[in-house]
DNA sequence: GTGAAAGCGCTAACAC
DNA sequence: GTGTTAGCGCTTTCAC
């Protein structure tokens, strides 16, 4: 293994010299900085991260829990963020907690001490989680407490577009199928959606939920719309509005003539499915990336440059309306055979 | 923060003593042990990673490199060996590469030293890869190189159930649209078709190839598999099976009325398009923790126990047709409106 | 602008 | 069975 000494021997200079040239060039002197690097080059030099972390007590590796990789939304997260490590020259642990509370605790309270700073993705016990972490850096995705930095999609807006678009087309009743109990997302939809058809006294909303986040949650869900009367539907994300629209089908219902139906997220799934789904689109590699980006900034030791502290703000995302086929008028409203 | 010094004041023994009451209980006497222990839990002590790794040479934490963790086939591997690895109390590095060769080897060449080993997931330029591991110990998944210890799906036999499916519908030429050039996993499905179809005298192969293991890529070779006359088509992966699909049906092709189609890998994407696919089924999961434990046991400190060395053999996990709706026989052999 | 020296917290010989 | 001690490779005062 090549240490500072070795680099600090061919390059004629001491180990201090050495570290200094690498981590604060401008602090050594030109010819030196160039003495030195060639010699690192030229023997293939890496630090020793341990050493570094032990010394400096930052790890220079970050944390990334979140619920489940294999769902689509977070594996776009998960890989936004790690790009955005890997530019900047950091690590990051990606930790999967199968939705479930205890192991998202568990794995915070490991992950923590070993990394300068965690992205909590769409925390399944919230506060547990910031109990777990200890006070230690911190950034939340799609969730929301007090003086916590985080970064989120406007899941407000992005129900107003749904209900907008819906209610062009002609739409006057219209039902959610809503996540999980615990999350924020949810909540934030059901918010919205509240809001938007506040300012239109000819849309009622039917509020469904909590079902699961995955297709079987639609699945579960499909029948309570359909009873519902509602002539379309807004899933919590794109995975439910699959499950749905393979209930009706069963069902013998069609989408969109039967029911119009709105997805959440525009994960790739959204374009692969029959028909393709309207659906509300995030960028939710810029959401990973925004994360990582706002926990270096967040951690002291390297504070990306100006020092100036963490904007208090939180960075919101655009949510956009994706149109595809799974939203027409609804079958009251068309002459016979159009469209 | 707690250290060793603290805990050894509190139980009222050496440092030395602490360090073996934790690692190596059986070395301490058991009242030592069980003071130490308390002392450790009353004070919330939880070792330095960084200062064991520094010194002890191990780091705990095990690299995982994959071409792009939005396919569901590779977070699905990440998945389980994330997984394995919490289970193991290690942790995890995830890196995407992006399906890009050079950043294989740079992000290899940052894991590799600060890790115990990796795993590398389909490489898309091997050679390179383990020239930048350097030595270290390593796991390859679906990949294979002399001595390099290894854990792969049966695609052979794969190929073999899925050519014996279609022929047995009544298809006798059948289309195989590849994957990546670099693809180890197209090779060996390649050569697994060779060998199939050589032992039926009435089935032909159609090799098509070097497409993009994504949708896209399916939607480009469509054409050319309708132009090659055959009734049936294996695809590289899921994704591509989809693309294909696509493609076909905005030429007015149906699936599996005009052609059947058969997938790879059976991602959870496989059972939500339409018509759901037929596949081959891998346990994905199951892939990433055996990989995360035959690492392990290349791994000479922590040798899980027996210290026998690493088995040279390769584990070779099962590959099962899934048969779902996208095969039939062929047109020509139903009758008028059957099936 | 550069060098000498002191550890960061831990483990592993080595004594006892 | 337990304590003493010497570093692992690096960063960072503190002198010069």
């Amino acid at each position: 293994m090549v240490t500072v000494h070795d680099v600090a021997r061919v390059a004629g200079v001491s180990i201090s010299t050495v570290s200094r040239a690498l981590a604060t060039p401008e602090k050594v002197a030109d010819a030196t900085r160039d003495r030195v690097q060639a010699a690192a080059r030229e023997l293939g030099y890496r630090p020793n991260r341990a050493a570094a972390v032990l010394r400096a007590g930052r790890s220079g590796a970050y944390g990334l829990v979140v619920p489940d990789l294999a769902n689509p939304y977070f594996a776009a997260v998960a890989k936004g963020a790690q790009e955005r490590a890997r530019e900047r020259g950091a690590g990051l642990f990606i930790v999967d907690t199968d939705e479930d509370p205890d192991l998202e605790a568990e794995a915070i309270g490991a992950l923590a001490p070993q990394t300068d700073g965690v992205v909590l993705c769409s925390p399944r016990a919230p506060a547990r989680a910031l109990d777990a972490l200890g006070g230690r850096p911190v950034v939340l995705i799609n969730h929301d407490v007090d003086g916590v930095p985080a970064v989120e999609a406007d899941h407000r807006g992005g129900m107003r577009r749904a209900l907008e678009h819906l209610r062009a087309l002609g739409h006057h009743r219209i039902a959610y199928v809503g996540g999980p109990e615990a999350s924020w997302s949810d909540r934030r939809r059901r918010a919205g959606l509240a809001d938007a058809s506040a300012r239109y006294d000819d849309v009622e909303i039917v509020a469904l939920g909590a079902f699961r986040p995955q297709v079987e949650g639609g699945q579960a869900a499909a029948d309570l719309v359909v009873a519902s009367g509602a002539t379309a539907v807004i899933t919590f994300n794109d995975l439910v509005a699959v499950g749905l629209v393979d209930r009706l089908r069963a069902r013998g219902l069609d989408v969109p003539d039967d029911l119009s139906v709105v997805g959440c997220d525009d994960s790739y799934v959204a374009s692969l499915v029959t028909p393709p789904l309207t659906t509300l689109h995030v960028d939710l590699r810029r959401l990973g990336r925004l994360a990582v980006d706002r926990l270096v900034a967040t951690v002291p030791g390297r504070g990306a440059g100006t020092g100036a502290g963490v904007a208090p703000d939180v960075p919101v995302l655009d949510v956009e309306l994706v149109v595809r086929a799974s939203t027409a008028p609804p079958a009251a409203d068309r002459p016979e055979g159009a469209l």
